[in-house]
DNA sequence: GACGATACGGAACGCACGCCCCGGTTGGCA
DNA sequence: TGCCAACCGGGGCGTGCGTTCCGTATCGTC
């Protein structure tokens, strides 16, 4: 690959970031060429669409908050909730955490499945409600965070979903 | 008032009730147009803009919502939490109920002061917690509703809120 | 039954956005 | 330094949708 290929690149990659931390999915793909600084025809030629260059920007954020969740779990429900609260963090900041569980099909069955594992080994431990599936949990988390970017606030929000999902027998 | 014209009228807010009720707030306004038998130009005629469209059909009962919370109210947050039910089933059933917060600022506006008077009451009563905003509870609620259209299963959000916005005093 | 006002339908406009194409330019190797 | 391939920029295409315009049809009155 060509220098200036990859300076674009990066360049490209750089401004999406910003972007779509703070507009989120939304914001034009023009505009993101304009911020950095390039034509639109030079983002399709690095990313074949709006999607995957969506996708390289949050993938790498979203494995790694994943993979924080495989870490030793003396307390399940402790485990849950501490993954709960870092989607809420980086949602509270930046806005492309949320739509990423809509956008990108690849992103949202990785935290179906991280977020199941977690809550499987809760409810067999009886800290929280058994009767709540995973999907529940996917769709309740996505309509959470979109809603810490109308002017509510995060950690309040944060705490009644926790509590909520305690087990009626362990308040 | 012609008769075809008030007869047209009301084939459009037939369809428009329908097709907002089932898609939402998205739904071309073509194919609202289409499902009552008339052209585009006919439901401009009787109503200045999309949203003004929308607005005419949700009015009507999310009115008639807001009227049921000042009913009387002798446990002040079994009030709250009816009201709060009373929106998730309408929600889980009509999918218009969320985009009406969304897309109508008088409507959230109208929700906004009726779920104010009921959450301060019950604050004042020290069964629901005391750091949640007006606000917070409009934004969460509409984060809920929409999310019952995503698969999860709307009995079960509810309660994890419901259970989640008593006062830590009161379990 | 004729006439004017009212209403209708659908073609067309404007706009926004994702995506592609192509003439010009630039980088790196010989 | 010269040449070719890789790359760039931005104008342009296709699409979907809200909204408007206007020739035509219909209603209700005299």
């Amino acid at each position: 690959m060509r220098a200036d290929a990859a300076r674009n690149r990066e360049k490209v990659l750089d401004a999406a970031r910003e972007l779509f931390a703070t507009q989120g999915f939304e914001v034009p793909l023009d505009e993101i060429a304009g911020r950095a600084g390039v034509g639109p025809g030079t983002v399709y030629r690095h990313f074949p669409t709006k999607q995957a260059l969506f996708q390289a920007v949050t993938e790498t954020r979203v494995s790694a908050m994943i993979a924080s969740a495989d870490a030793p779990a003396d307390d399940p429900r402790q485990a849950l909730f501490a993954f709960l609260t870092k989607m809420a963090d980086e949602a509270s900041v930046k806005r492309d955490m949320s739509d990423a569980i809509t956008v990108s099909p690849e992103l949202r069955k990785s935290l179906h499945k991280a977020l199941g594992g977690l809550l499987r080994r809760a409810q067999e431990a009886g800290t929280v409600r058994a009767d709540v599936t995973a999907t529940d949990l996917v769709v309740l988390m996505k309509g959470m965070l979109q809603s810490m970017h109308d002017g509510a606030n995060p950690a309040v929000l944060l705490e009644i979903v926790l509590k909520g999902l305690q087990s009626s027998r362990n308040p």
